[in-house]
RNA sequence: GCGGGCGUAGUCCAACGGUAGAGACAGAGGACUUAAAAUCCUUCCAGUGUGGGUUCGAAUCCCACCGCCCGCACCA
């Protein structure tokens, strides 16, 4: 008997598929039209790094799954492919290799396909792009300036990490401890005009359109909510007792207008202007500001920041009670982006004032108590939900008792109309700056005139085109040095005029990707015909990392897209169901090593390097003893990575995506072992077995299964439970659900051959989306001519669902005592009756009668004495 | 600190509030074989992190605690 050799049978059937276009979608104004109900599935593009990893493999397992049971189910599914191609890697390659970021990218895609190509996937490579494709950057450039004619666009101000040495902008993890990551120089900041998109705009739509999403994690809506971080407070004026170098108020914005009774101080950001001013003058102050400056920078230092402060020796009137002034502080705790720089500090209802307040010794006074207590704050603030009810001193937000959201809205009332302040709705949400300093991405499309100002590159001009004789042996942006690619006339009125050498955000670029596959080559943005067929993306699959930018922003793209005709406002929600799916994780291996200088270190070794001896030691290949490390997720750092092309090369693609939908449920991480992989690939070996014996005992056999064997229900049962499973994301149940019927078709006796093709037939269609290759392979062993992707999916029948006669245990004070057999359609008094005339149960009845017996029907009886 | 999630055989995981086991991996024994591999058969193993509560009945719902994971965070 003949192995299934997955080295031959998996480029067999890619080529079959991709010979007969099995997976092209037709475009919707094609001839005949197509009349299914449409269904996209898209995984999260790859960026282009090179090589496919394990993480690669199990996002685009589980999207083909879907894609494959989707289109046998009588779906016209649109199922495509591309690559987030723009991005600082490449510029990084380019510099180390001395080449050309888009040498090394287009390289990179051409490897990566390959071994796309070689997992097998339903994939309609006919519409694949690149971001870095001038027909794509071209459209992107096209949106921009519809964007910026729609107002969605603003140029700003803004601070970035300027590298002094490299002469760049650095994003925020290339600065390392203050230093530039390459150039180790410290890390300067500068004030830089930008480009932002108004997301900010629709900050409240994004946020209320987060309720419809009922297709998404509720983790990712929760995440998204709080990245939008809506909140209502009130803009309070406090009056300076003499005003200080021209101001006259310092605005303080608050959440807790309750607690205002309680305010003790004012603290103000060291980059409030007020303290700018203040230590133009004041040097004690201008040496506070520095220090604030210096520890401010990197995470772990503001984590363990002590609160500190320094006293202004200004004060303000309390807006309230007028005979009350509160000293004005600078504190390094509090943050200038954030509302308007300066909070009034209530010590006895937060902990972060308290700290402060005690160790300057400012006064502490209740703004409330908990209904029934009056006992003032001691070392920790009173600071309970803003459900709970309170007692206000005074009445001072509320008679009696009375929540503190309650006593907030009616304090914000009571400010606003005594003209004590300004109620707000404030969004943490900001604008998203899109400008980057870099070569690698889109340019933005516009000349800076002298005369005319900023003036939008002519439509027709575009794209606007990145040089391709650039260099990376210098310092700075290439598109700023090159001699002649700025220098161009202006669009508006002739004159010399510079072009803007920024380019866009990656982010830009993955933000519509989505409806550009509708029509890939259309010489507009979109098609209106085509998104408006295929959008939404009826399941979007990918990683959680990118719950909140990559979504958010394509959540506005989408909506700024159909605000500018290019997409319908139905599709203003561009993911109807989401699916995050879980890392790869794999065992790491270690040795303790001494280095020259007699410093210890773990040195890291591959699965590859490795190996267990006759004991089950584990040795590298010096035969020193390796420590197992824990299981963690795939990462070059340790070591620990599978490379995806060798295990297709040794066992096929079909048990690499067969092991990665097994066991582990999809949106938790997997742990990848040698001994997982080849317990997979051994299932497929007997599934061939079993397929070849049910070929040869067929023999050409017509004919069809009839009756209600077990085999035939068991069958049905799986069609079922495979569909639900799959449907659900369940693909781990899926699994388990073929090899169950797997061992029924091997241990049946196989004289109703009918019922043991119809097995055999369904266990093939149940697994061809997950391993497709071995599907057609056996589907055409078992005599058929047509292809596997062209035929439909199982119909379980229903009368094979469910059994005449069932067993249903029987409970006695909720533990199980007997079991009875009953028709399955036997009403309630039947079964009691049934049950209690079983013996065990009459034994423990000892000629009593039940209080009570309940039955479930076709579950359970229970029996209560 | 805030928010979310998860704790079930040696391991990964199942179980509409209703018989704790679908499935896989590993282990043990056996069959086949000169032997091994492959294959097949049989089989061992937990009472669900801990403590309460609700219920006729709890892995499942509620409360508290313990442990692990993931977000967010001087957010006023």
């Amino acid at each position: 008997m003949s192995r299934y050799e997955a080295g031959v049978a998996e480029p067999k059937w890619q080529k079959a598929w991709t010979d007969k276009g099995c997976f092209e979608t037709a475009d919707i104004e094609s001839p005949g039209g197509d009349t299914r109900p449409k269904y996209y599935v898209l995984e999260m593009f790859p960026y282009p790094s090179g090589r496919i990893h394990m993480g690669h493999v199990r996002n685009y397992a589980m999207g083909d799954v879907v894609a494959r049971a989707k289109s046998a189910q009588g779906f016209a599914v649109l199922h495509p492919m591309g690559w987030d191609a723009f991005g600082m890697p490449a510029e990084n390659a380019a510099m180390e290799r001395n080449s050309h970021p888009a040498k090394w990218t287009y390289a990179n895609i051409d490897a990566m396909r390959e071994q796309l190509k070689a997992m097998g996937l339903a994939i309609d490579w006919s519409r694949e792009f690149a971001t870095c494709d001038p027909e794509y950057y071209a459209q992107q450039q096209a949106l921009f300036l519809d964007f910026l004619d729609a107002d969605l666009l603003t140029r700003k101000s803004a601070t970035v990490n300027w590298d002094p040495v490299d002469m760049t902008v650095l994003a925020n993890e290339q600065v390392v401890d203050g230093r530039g990551w390459r150039s180790n120089a410290p890390v300067e900041k500068r004030e830089l005009t930008q480009w932002f998109f108004r997301i900010t705009d629709f900050a409240e739509e994004l946020l209320e359109a987060i309720d419809t999403l009922d297709g998404w994690p509720e983790k990712v809506r929760v995440m998204q909510r709080n990245w939008i971080g809506k909140s209502r407070g009130i803009e309070i004026p406090f009056a300076l007792t003499d005003a200080a170098q021209g101001m006259e108020v310092v605005e303080c914005y608050t959440t807790r207008p309750d607690t205002l009774r309680g305010a003790s101080f004012i603290a103000i950001s060291p980059e409030h202007p007020l303290s700018v001013a203040l230590s133009e003058t004041d040097t004690t102050i201008a040496a506070f500001r520095d220090e604030c400056r210096l520890a401010g920078t990197s995470e772990e230092a503001l984590e363990k920041a002590e609160k500190r402060g320094i006293g202004t020796g200004l004060s303000v009137v309390h807006p309230v009670y007028p005979d009350r002034t509160l000293p004005v502080w600078i504190g390094n705790f509090v943050l200038m982006d954030y509302g308007t720089g300066a909070v009034f500090g209530c010590p006895a209802h937060d902990q972060r004032d308290l700290d402060f307040a005690r160790k300057y010794e400012l006064p502490v006074a209740n703004a409330f108590h908990m209904p029934g207590e009056s006992v003032d704050v001691g070392d920790e603030a009173l600071v309970p939900t803003k459900s709970e009810t309170v007692v206000y001193v005074d009445h001072f937000a509320g008679l009696g008792e009375t929540t503190s959201a309650e006593g907030i809205d009616a304090t914000i009332d009571w400010m606003e109309a005594r003209g004590l302040g300004t109620g707000q709705v404030r969004y943490r949400l900001r604008d998203w700056g899109i400008s980057r300093q870099r070569y690698w991405g889109a340019p933005i499309p516009v000349v800076h005139c002298d005369a005319c100002g900023i003036v939008p590159e002519k439509k027709e001009n575009l794209p606007v085109r990145l040089p391709d004789d650039v260099t990376f042996d210098r310092p700075g942006n290439p598109l700023e040095r090159h001699a002649t690619w700025k220098h161009v006339a202006c669009p508006a009125c002739g004159m010399d005029a510079t072009r803007e050498t920024d380019t866009m955000d990656t982010f830009v670029d993955s933000s519509w990707y989505f409806a550009r596959f509708c029509s890939p080559r259309a010489t507009t943005p979109t098609n209106r015909a085509e998104v408006d067929r295929w959008l939404p993306v009826d399941q979007y699959i990918g990683g959680i990392e990118h719950a909140i930018l990559h979504l958010l922003y394509s959540r506005f793209f989408a909506r700024a897209m159909a605000k500018t005709g290019h997409l319908s406002p139905e599709s203003v929600e561009p993911f109807k169901a989401l699916f995050t799916q879980g890392m790869v994780t794999h065992e790491t291996y270690s040795r303790t090593v001494k280095t020259n200088e007699g410093v210890e270190r773990d040195v890291f070794f591959t699965p590859d390097e490795v190996s267990r001896d006759e004991e089950g030691v584990m040795r590298d290949a010096s035969g020193e003893v390796i420590t197992v490390g824990p299981t963690i997720k795939m990462s070059k750092s340790k070591r620990n990575t599978i490379d995806p092309e060798a295990i297709i090369a040794r066992f096929g693609a079909d048990t690499a995506r067969w092991f990665m939908l097994s066991d582990s449920p999809p949106e938790r991480d997997v742990e990848w072992t040698e001994a997982g992989a080849e317990g997979a690939a051994r299932h497929l070996q007997r599934v061939w077995r079993l397929v070849t014996e049910t070929a040869a005992k067929l023999n050409g056999a017509q004919g069809t299964a009839t009756g209600a064997s077990d085999l035939r229900k068991t069958t049905h049962r799986a069609i079922h439970a495979v569909t639900d499973d799959i449907a659900a994301f369940r693909f781990n149940k899926a699994v388990a659900q073929i090899y169950g019927l797997t061992n029924a078709v091997s241990q049946t006796d196989g004289k109703d051959l009918m019922a043991l093709r119809e097995a055999v037939e369904v266990l093939i269609l149940l697994m061809a989306p997950m391993t497709p290759h071995l599907a057609e392979e056996a589907w055409a062993a078992l005599g058929h001519d047509t292809m596997v992707v062209e035929t439909p999916w199982p119909k379980a029948d229903p009368a094979l669902l469910v059994d005449d006669q069932i067993t249903m245990p029987v409970q006695v004070n909720g533990k199980k005592r007997a079991e009875i057999r009953v028709d399955a359609k036997a009403d309630k008094t039947v079964v009691e009756e049934a049950a209690l005339a079983d013996d065990a149960i009459q034994k423990l009845l000892d000629g009593g009668s039940p209080k009570k017996v309940i039955v479930v029907p076709g579950r359970i009886v229970n029996v209560v004495l």
